[in-house]
DNA sequence: CCACCATCTTGACAGTGTCAAGATTTAGAT
DNA sequence: ATCTAAATCTTGACACTGTCAAGATGGTGG
């Protein structure tokens, strides 16, 4: 133990930590691996036993955060499962929650920062879940009559984007004041997803 | 004329240009002022002549996308306005193959690149344009009873949600290999947007 | 024709991602 | 328990980046 032994003992997760920071305070923009090892209390190279480059660095936050959103989401469903409309409704506002919460957080996980995606099997493998676990909600509501029935996942996919694309919106405060007079946040989620 | 008088002349426009050429070229990560310049034929602080720094460069970019975009809708429009149920697969139709000709320039205009939209007012008000031009083509179809009424703004981000979000997993390869063999990209968009 | 002003160049600076070489520690095999 | 190989971390270097200050150049209005 004591101060700063050689071997850090579990750097690649605290550089992901440090990442995570540094993304809350100053942004995309202020997100380096020079800055993320210098939080991480360790050399500039250092990084680079863990991660092959910055983009590997960037997977790893990624994959951190859509775990998290997965578990949010994972809670939701396990207390909405006897009541699919409001199931929906909590599991679209969870994840508008989630990127208002960490706003910079979000984007770096679905705005394409991460230029080859398909090189990170752990980013894929949650990614996929994620979209797995919508597809079961809409199938609970299908079951329930409170979606039309067949493809489940084209469903899932359409309501997906739906959602996504109201918050990339907001984020970017595209969406006019006088939309947003029109009733609260989550007023306007609802109507959105009954269209 | 001649060869590379002291004034370019066009500096503005050949940069906005050059930098179209390198993102279809290196994509995202391969956009620099530097490169930018450099391919322009000039000085490597050039730009800042023009521009203030790099993120104006970009907004320059992404505005000249938008432009586009919106001219192409317009065309749209012209064509379809007395059928509105196509009007409004073809605009849609429109906005994905304009994403999937420059994958790269689409993720610019889109993920947040630009961190302080506001800041550029030419870009505002033409992404404020093609949102309008949307809100335009849902109150045609509501006239023609293919939309519900009420609250064209809110089914036009509802629509736009959706079929941002669908390029957005396209764009990424993350719809799995089953759903895009449910049949072509346009029936499912078509799909999509029905719900 | 001159003086001003926009435009462009040159040179510099700090910061970045990345790599190679070496130092230090841990762990596995004998 | 000791030796050795692998894992981890540091140091130093490189090319590249965004940005700024100072100066060179050239068109334009007076």
């Amino acid at each position: 133990m004591t101060s700063t032994p050689y071997h850090h003992g579990d750097l690649k997760n605290a550089l992901v930590k440090a990442g995570v920071e540094i993304l809350a305070k100053e942004g995309l923009g202020g997100l380096s691996l020079r800055k993320v090892a210098r939080q991480a209390g360790v050399s500039h190279a250092a990084p680079y036993s863990h991660f092959a480059d910055k983009q590997a660095l960037i997977a790893a936050i990624s994959t951190e955060g859509f775990k998290q959103l997965f578990n949010q989401i994972k809670a939701v469903i396990a207390t909405y499962r006897d009541d699919p409309e409001n199931l929906l409704i909590e599991t679209a506002w969870t994840y508008l929650q989630f990127a208002l919460n960490e706003p910079d957080r979000f984007k770096l996980m679905f705005s394409s920062v991460l230029e080859k995606e398909k090189d990170y099997p752990d980013f894929v493998e949650i990614s996929q879940n994620n979209f797995r676990q919508l597809v079961e909600i809409v199938e609970l509501c299908q079951q329930a009559n409170i979606l039309k029935e067949g493809e489940s996942d084209l469903i899932a996919l359409s309501i997906w984007g739906t959602v996504h694309g109201f918050i990339s919106l907001l984020l970017e405060g595209q969406i006019s004041h006088t939309v947003l007079e029109k009733g609260s946040l989550k007023e306007i989620l609802i109507f959105i997803l009954q269209r």
